[in-house]
RNA sequence: GGCGGGGUACUCAAGUGGACAACGAGGAUAGACUGUAAAUCUAUUGGCUUCGCCUUCGAAGGUUCGAAUCCUUCCCCCGCCA
């Protein structure tokens, strides 16, 4: 079988391991998890690369179990945590599992002949654990000085935000996952991003005390752009898995975008293509980078995982019409079509014609204020059909609707909402 | 529980009775140039019925012609001590 750690370690996906048996480790198979938090009701293009590194332990031949943290979101994890964070309601917990369990459940094969991938919730043997029991389990094999002397706990203390008792406990429960995912399902490799080393060593240790067995983490890179930036956001947004939250076509414009000199790497984090192919992709997009074909390839290939083939279409078409220009020559129900992924706002037709450009962009949420929507015009950045609006004044007319039903807003190059009359 | 320090806009951070919608930096958004890239330059960054008005400096009261600035109470954070 092809060693996991070798292609992780080739494709820019390793961070670091906990001790180097890991090499011999996988070259039998073998269980691995990698846990989630609840912290949303869908997970984001941040929580892809853990995805994939899972993903690739799959398709080397091991078992891979997800978690979806039930009962640790509830306490929040410090873990690359400046500040203490504000404690989320027990009913958004619940729901969030449900969404990212469904995120989840599209990358990972349940049906594998071999090595079907298994999806568990923390909170199923975390939540009846009573106080007083866990704290003789558990707590006991804990020492205080290894506590405070992780990384983040320290950094905290010796920072201005301190850290709440509940904070600092939480790498106790993580620990606790992991010995009792050994006892059930026999697994010995927890996978993590790098702030995870903490919390995966912790249970490490516990494993060792109390089973007196050997257990390992391999830590995947926290993936920032080329300017230092954490990876995962547009226009301060997050950009999120759920198409409901970030539609196909942000999502797969997200990755279009990308930047030259991080499109080799991304490629190899992000798909699954073989590295020879990558390489020649870089190569041809060297002798003619304004075609931008590895960012198209990488778009492609990530919606595609994410959003299926229908996904990568709705994109690719939104992204043609839109870049093309004019939208003079098109009609209404194509237009919908294309736009079905952007946010759209539904408008009596007394409500749009004749009205104040102004008003309609802060009524369709392009905007945030009227105020807002006057610097976006005298800046020259507000678009109605895609012909820049002059002055603060303008209003629309019904002539402005296609086929009397859609009027398309823009803000700068890539932010759309669509207004419908009813 | 005691003592000390602190809470200002997206973030950091000035301001300690009037010239404050609040210096500066970062970030963000938009424009020019481009390749939906980078770099660079420019504009904007509380709201509105925008040459003016309204609401903001942890919360609520108070002093004053006038408060982010002074007083009182409360909440929260940090540190030291018990």
């Amino acid at each position: 079988m092809t060693n996991v750690v070798q292609t992780l370690e080739e494709r820019g996906l390793l961070e670091a391991l906990t001790s180097p048996d890991i090499r011999e480790l996988v070259e039998s198979p073998t269980v691995v998890y990698a846990g989630f938090d609840p912290t949303s009701d869908s997970l984001q293009v941040g929580n892809l690369v853990a995805i994939i590194g899972l993903c690739h332990f799959q398709r080397a031949g091991h078992r891979v179990i997800a978690l979806a943290g039930g009962a640790t979101g509830l306490i929040g994890d410090p873990s690359g945590k400046a500040a203490e964070r504000d404690l989320p309601t027990v009913e958004a917990i619940e729901a969030n599992v449900v969404g990212i369990r469904e995120n989840l459940s599209r990358f990972l094969d349940f049906n594998h002949p071999t090595v079907p991938a298994g999806i568990v919730n923390n909170a199923d043997w975390m939540a009846g654990y009573g106080y007083l029991q866990f704290l003789r389990d558990v707590g006991k094999h804990f020492r205080m000085g290894t506590m405070i002397g992780k990384d983040h706990v320290r950094a905290r203390l010796e920072g201005e935000s301190g850290m709440s008792y509940a904070e600092f406990s939480y790498q106790i429960l993580q620990a606790y996952d992991f010995l009792h995912l050994l006892d059930k399902e026999g697994c010995r490799v927890q996978l993590g991003g790098s702030d995870q080393w903490g919390n995966i060593t912790a249970g490490i240790d516990l494993i060792h005390k109390l089973r007196g067995e050997s257990a390992h983490g391999v830590t995947i890179p926290l993936v920032c752009d080329s300017s230092g930036q954490k990876f995962g956001k547009s226009e301060g947004n997050a950009v999120f898995l759920d198409s409901r939250k970030t539609s196909c076509y942000d999502f797969y414009q997200f990755f279009l975008r990308t930047e030259d000199a991080d499109a080799e790497r991304f490629l190899k984090i992000f798909t699954f293509l073989e590295l020879p192919e990558i390489d020649a992709l870089v190569k041809a997009a060297e002798r003619d980078p304004q075609k931008r074909i590895t960012q198209a390839r990488l778009a492609e290939e990530v919606t595609r995982m994410v959003h299926g083939d229908d996904g990568v279409r709705i994109a690719q078409r939104a992204s043609d019409v839109l870049f093309g220009g004019e939208l003079t020559n098109i009609s209404a129900d194509d237009l919908l079509a294309i736009f079905v992924d952007v946010p759209s706002t539904e408008l009596p037709l007394d409500a749009i014609a004749g009205k104040a450009v102004v008003d309609i962009a802060v009524e369709s949420g392009l905007v945030k204020s009227k105020g807002e929507a006057r610097r976006l015009i005298a800046n020259g950045g507000l678009y109605v059909n895609n012909q820049r609006v002059a002055s603060a004044d303008a209003t629309v007319a019904k002539s402005h609707l296609v086929d009397r039903r859609v009027l398309v807003l823009r803000s700068g190059k890539r932010s759309y909402r669509l207004v419908k009359v009813v």
